[in-house]
DNA sequence: GGATTGATATGATAAATGTCAGCTTTTCAA
DNA sequence: TTGAAAAGCTGACATTTATCATATCAATCC
């Protein structure tokens, strides 16, 4: 069994490296284990929805979530995707706002729920702990803009082509070579942003040009660099 | 004379008041105040450009620059216009990044240059002032989520809609009741994220329908409640 | 198994948007 | 003042993308 599972402590959950958690003293992290709760969530579920009061963050310790935005025209924009490792909610939680993002489960999920007391207590109390922070929301904002660029500039076949290599670069493959992250074809079109038909119809165009193949909804990348080049406009 | 020009001090500054510095302290403050550089920007010359390492930040006394960032394709994408009480470069001193916009004076500015040592102390030693940045770089992150829906699900029209309705908002209007800050059709297309040909299009359409009026340049909003229910999809 | 439902796929068509070319107006410096 | 350069504008056309309709496939439930 993986010992991160159950009910550890937070001092000793691996999961803590590869986020702002790090940063925390040996009691501040004592406190957040006291008062963390583990939760199960299957996939389709919310963790939140756009415009809840959330009363802490959630770190992620299995599954992946997608945080998406409602639009006026009835669509979803998937605006990133968390996985493990990643917290959930920290904006919404120091700006001290509602969510602007809805929290649902790709798949199957466990998290732990942090109530923001000892999130907003440590920010006040440890710069190491807020600059952590501070330098992890200025890469989000980073990636942010360039995403902004992306939607403005690109074409959608190009946006299709980059969320394929998003996918690889960010969740990797299985034994088979396929993307280890299987996404329904509406949630890559709510990725990309573009109507679920038009990324269907890109999506068969790349395999008949032998860039993807593919076993009912999973995908594999046949030739990464060719769709390199194509998301980048050549 | 504005009591704000020349040389003053920063603990004077009526500008600090809108922006991050005023979570520093009295002493803080007075080593920003000396280490800083008034500078005075020409409309068309650039503060920074993409790739360049920041050695400081830049605090607005006046004007506005655009922030945006080169495609691929070779258009430029305006991702934020900064005025008067805004601090920019922060994200990239903070994320010790290269920058990763270009910042281009839209008319002529005067702006003090803030060294990055001084800020980078604070941020280590005052949990407000990091904070106080923290909460400020939240709600860029929550702006820039919402440019990304924008882009991805509304029309072009939507979205020169909506970028006049901005402009007024964050810059209001002259006593003519034009738009007090004009930017050429070039740029308007360039924060919407379309061609220039498309963006002068879209204005003649509402000017004939009675939505804008111009003057050159120069533009008036003549039915505002219109034009923010088209930019919202009615 | 057969019925039902949701996801995937494809064609036909309409709408939105970009591109290119040419023209007019404005701007600005010699 | 004037003439070149830049910005603004418009038309014609090509391309991209969305929408609607319909067909197929796969999973699920009785």
């Amino acid at each position: 069994m993986d010992k991160d599972e159950g009910h550890s402590r937070c001092e000793q959950c691996i999961i803590r490296q590869f986020n702002t958690l790090r940063a925390m003293s040996r009691e501040e992290l004592k406190k957040v284990s006291d008062s963390k709760i583990t939760k199960k969530i299957k996939k389709g579920e919310a963790l939140f929805e756009e415009g809840e009061k959330l009363n802490g963050v959630f770190c992620v310790r299995n599954g992946v979530s997608k945080l998406s935005k409602l639009s006026a025209n009835g669509k979803d924009q998937i605006v990133k995707l968390a996985t493990r490792g990643e917290v959930i909610g920290q904006r919404s939680v120091i700006a001290e706002e509602h969510a602007n993002l809805s929290a649902v489960a790709v798949n199957d999920m466990e998290v732990c729920f942090i109530p923001k007391d000892s999130i907003v207590h440590t920010l006040n109390a440890n710069p190491d702990f807020a600059v952590e922070v501070l330098r992890h929301m200025a890469h989000d904002l980073k990636e942010a803009d360039e995403v902004i660029v992306n939607m403005s500039q690109k074409t959608v076949k190009q946006r299709v082509a980059e969320a394929f290599l998003y996918l690889k670069k960010n969740f990797g493959e299985d034994k088979e070579g396929f993307l280890a992250l299987t996404l329904s074809r509406e949630d890559i079109a709510n990725v990309v942003g573009t109507a679920t038909e038009s990324c269907i119809r890109i999506i068969s165009e790349f395999k008949k040009e032998g860039l993807l193949t593919t076993s009912g909804k999973r995908i594999k990348i046949a030739a990464e660099r060719k769709l390199q080049d194509l998301s980048e406009g050549f």
